[in-house]
DNA sequence: TTGTATGCGTTATCAG
DNA sequence: CTGATAACGCATACAA
């Protein structure tokens, strides 16, 4: 029986609980470490020790020796809202949980004035702080992230680009999301198929109308230039959209907008119009927010899952850390949730019963 | 000019500025720890090779030595929404902004079952991980924060208390909030004042109403309980209860409520009623929500600032983890925010000019 | 399979 | 005012 007393304040350390095992340090490193080359015996002996005196080994003195860090750095954009707002709060949902799972910690940082310019950035590395950095919601101007380019320091990027640096990231396919969108509305059969982007601007707006315009030509519809027309993200600015849209002389039957918000625009517009979704016009949303499933009719869209992306960007940073870096650059699949708000197109349903004529004019 | 490869991926020492400098180890720990016996030319000597080689201390090497750790992790409760709730949102604002500007760090960590159940909370500490502690959204249930009662470790309550368990902490003046909306009440003249209370379950609906019946004692208003009811937070049970509350044959000239939540679920009843704020009665709400400048009329309401709250327990652990331990509870005063929706009394109104009955009367 | 010895990058106690 | 030197607690190459 050796000398106890201090196990609280003082801390315990490795050297204790090999002394009390009757064993070297090495040995109680190594079962710590699940080094393979150590007896059943001498293993359970030891780590019962440990538990009996609640050693914990001191993470400075483990990071110090190893040059290792299970720290993540979080960066968020230096916004008032950025707490409030459902997609970061979603997103940091995602990135707590997957870096818990795999016991790193969270670290959390605002991307301010001061951090770019005094590279705080990387200096977090320098000083062995962390052993990886996260960035959300990064902006075109963020070019000092031009700094993380060379794969110096394990970094990525969450679900966003920066054009002209390449980072590692994990992005939602948005490109597959305007495809799939459209052709789903191709396969219920429409030819006049309408685009409200959202702001071009935007990485997101301009890969979804990119998509969009894929699949048309993959399917032989030829390019109206008229049906395509900017919405900036805004519900107003759709509206209006949506009725110039639907007053051209010959009107879209369906229409895809870049994010659901857009979307309840045009049911805005629509409803003002007395036109009926799915009945006169098929409405696919882009981003499969919350609400969209509580709209009459529920809105079909296409998801691109954020908690998950968040989760898959803490697996590519850890992969980084840890030597397995490829590939580093990792697109998440679309999905399209069909609702009630697509539907074969008017024109066909009127072509199989082509006798009720009056049918045509309802709409008018 | 020494041999200057690797400056970024293995680190440059402190030995590495020593040799640069032409000085000791020891002297470049004392420059970097400003310690005062350090002659003003070696100082920036030492200082300028540090900027040119852009060195930085290793923290993990640092907090071994020093047994010190700049990390602060914030408990956060199990929620769902805690990410996107407009509570904790601002105080982890005013939590971070804090930490920020001491130089701290900020560890982000949920109070899982696990957490609570493998002792993590004592653990960080253990493992050196951290200095110190904060505690956000506590409840009744989170009884195994005991192990913080004998003061081991920093640890610091946001704005809650522990029943029967002593804590650091910093916590709004909810009496004094009950006490100063009914004193504003009393002082403009008001006798039957009513207070519609938050769930009596939770400390800060008690402390208010503890603050306005101690108001109402001290200017020797008699109580009466008729006037006193519940409201659990809830805007429409708060509406059946003022239906109630002006159905009475005395009926009350002013009311006051937990939150600002249920003020609003009382102006939808006296709107109802036809009944005009504050014309006919005073309503004064309890938390001062960003929507309370917004109504008609804007209401009068008591600002307990959270963000301010929690820069507060911040300062609070840093003290107690850099041993300034007085005071360990600190009450941060709630203060009055007058707006639309108090005036003097009716009866008042018609004393002063008693001889329009009829005014008497618009009421019923 | 286990133990010895050294290093990780600081801080801090002594001398000088 | 400055410089050796010994911790700090752990990991690991090398021996045994």
């Amino acid at each position: 029986m050796t000398k106890k007393k201090n196990n609280k304040r003082q801390g315990i350390t490795i050297e204790r609980v090999a002394a009390e095992a009757g064993v070297s340090k090495t040995t109680v490193s190594f079962v710590l470490n699940n080094n393979s080359s150590i007896s059943e015996k001498t293993r359970e002996k030891v780590l019962k020790v440990i538990s009996e005196l609640g050693y914990q080994p001191n993470t400075n003195a483990r990071n110090l020796s190893a040059k290792t860090n299970q720290t993540i750095s979080l960066v968020l954009p230096e916004l008032g809202h950025v707490f409030e707002d459902q997609y970061f709060a979603r997103a940091l949902s995602g990135i707590y949980d997957e870096i818990e799972a795999e016991d790193y910690r969270l670290m959390l940082k605002k991307a301010s004035y001061e951090f770019a310019l005094n590279k705080e950035y990387i200096n977090l590395f320098l000083r062995k702080e962390i052993g990886g950095m996260l960035y959300l919601g990064s902006t075109l101007e963020d070019k000092y992230l031009k700094d993380f380019a060379d794969g110096d320091f394990p970094f990525v990027l969450v679900n966003s680009t920066l054009e002209g640096i390449e980072l590692p990231r994990v992005i939602a396919d948005y490109r597959g999301a305007g495809a799939i969108a459209a052709r789903h509305l191709i396969e219920l059969g429409h030819r006049r198929i309408a685009h409200i982007s959202g702001s071009w601007s935007t990485f997101s707006a301009r890969e979804r109308q990119f998509g969009y315009l894929k699949a048309l030509a993959d399917a032989g519809i030829s390019f109206d230039e008229s049906l395509i027309v900017e919405g900036h993200f805004d519900r107003e600015e759709t509206r209006r959209a949506t009725k110039n849209l639907m007053s051209l002389s010959e009107p879209p039957t369906a229409i895809f907008t870049s994010n659901d918000v857009m979307a309840f625009g045009v049911l805005d517009a629509l409803k003002e119009m007395s036109i009926s979704v799915p009945k006169d016009v098929s409405l696919i949303g882009g981003d499969n927010i919350e609400a969209s499933g509580l709209t009459v009719p529920a809105l079909t869209s296409v998801e691109q899952p954020i908690y998950e992306i968040a989760r898959e960007c803490v697996r590519l940073l850890i992969d980084l850390i840890e030597g397995n870096d490829e590939p580093k650059v990792r697109i998440w699949p679309s999905k399209l949730i069909i609702r009630e708000s697509t539907a074969v197109p008017h024109e066909n349903k009127i072509e199989k019963r082509r006798n009720i004529s009056t049918e045509l004019s309802t709409r008018k």
